[in-house]
DNA sequence: TGGCTCATGTAATCTGTTACATGATTCT
DNA sequence: AGAATCATGTAACAGATTACATGAGCCA
């Protein structure tokens, strides 16, 4: 029974729309959740384990193809676990940015140096955009869009938080080139 | 010799600015970097000594009004270790939004509880924005702004990314409304 | 044949927080 | 007098990644 576990909630709610196994679950977090959560093998498995031995899992070993798979779904418990920790405020938006905490310090290097950490920032950030739009558009071509609104109101959270990282990049590279004059 | 913490990093590059206690650390995190970083007293005080011991900072054991306090400052090595890893690229920003993981999984609970959510964020939000703006308006008060430049940056970053989330939030509101209708 | 993807898992290790301990000073 | 802030620090524990181990099937 994991205490506050917060990855144990993702799977369960992963599990609550439909079966899923650890390896997909780490796709979806490399796709549909790269925005705002990660995970690894090395806390997915273990993770389940645990799902499971508190009775929130249960686990079906099936094979496909002469490939072994297990297949985990949620339990009536876990949905209640679950519930009650979607019923709950969200404790803290946990945010790391490298790229600023560099960028911060940069008056200790040269203004080119700043130029080239935005500049990475920008390359990765364009590179990701058009996967959201896209997920809009999907959505928005399907409605009653009920089962994937919420997938559509973090895909557009998404897409918005990137323009504007976009929009920033170029006022922040203005600037700093400016200031070199 | 801390491999690669990040939390040396940031500690050096406050360290380059100006001699500083570990307190005092804990303060710039709470309002200055607060936007993208942050660290506990218990990671604080021991990287400050790790720092030490290896030959980036030296203390200073001074007493103020009879209260005693250690000022780290940076030394040559510190400075060029601090140098190098400005100049190599960003390894990832971490971003771990609960407020968005929990809104994800809000198709197991009701739309009054995802609008809670978005909510309590967008007063989160509200609150510190003020913040933000009056940093901007400081630093541009004081041309030529070389050293808080890349505060500003930052600080620029936060306030349009802040404005994007509340933007975000009266959408997301509106799209949950209308489809309860 | 070789490389990639599917698929599960663990051990070592790192990193970091929480909670506590301590005690002085300053504010109300 | 009592609360808040200044100031430093540690021990216990939680949480997570990395790197490795293993092996099958699929694609070119």
């Amino acid at each position: 029974m994991p205490n506050e576990n917060k990855n144990a909630y993702l799977i369960l709610g992963l599990l609550s729309h439909n079966p899923i196994t650890g390896y997909e679950i780490k796709k979806v977090l490399n796709t549909t959740l790269k925005l705002f959560w990660n995970a690894s093998y090395g806390s997915i498995y273990p993770t389940l384990s645990t799902l499971e031995k508190s009775g929130f899992a249960v686990s079906d070993k099936t094979e496909e193809n002469g490939r072994e798979k297990i297949i985990y779904s949620i339990t009536e418990s876990g949905r209640e676990y679950l519930k009650e920790w979607l019923q709950t405020p969200a404790v803290k938006d946990e945010l790391k940015y490298e790229t600023l905490l560099k960028l911060f310090f940069c008056s200790d290097v040269s203004e080119e140096e700043a130029i080239e950490h935005i500049e990475r920032f920008e390359e990765k950030i364009s590179a990701e955009l058009p996967y959201l739009e896209k997920s809009i558009e999907i959505c928005k071509a399907q409605p009653p869009f009920d089962k994937h609104k919420y997938f559509m109101l973090t895909a557009m959270f998404g897409k918005e938080v990137y323009e504007t990282y976009l929009k920033w990049c170029e006022e922040a590279k203005k600037i700093l080139r400016e200031g070199k004059d």
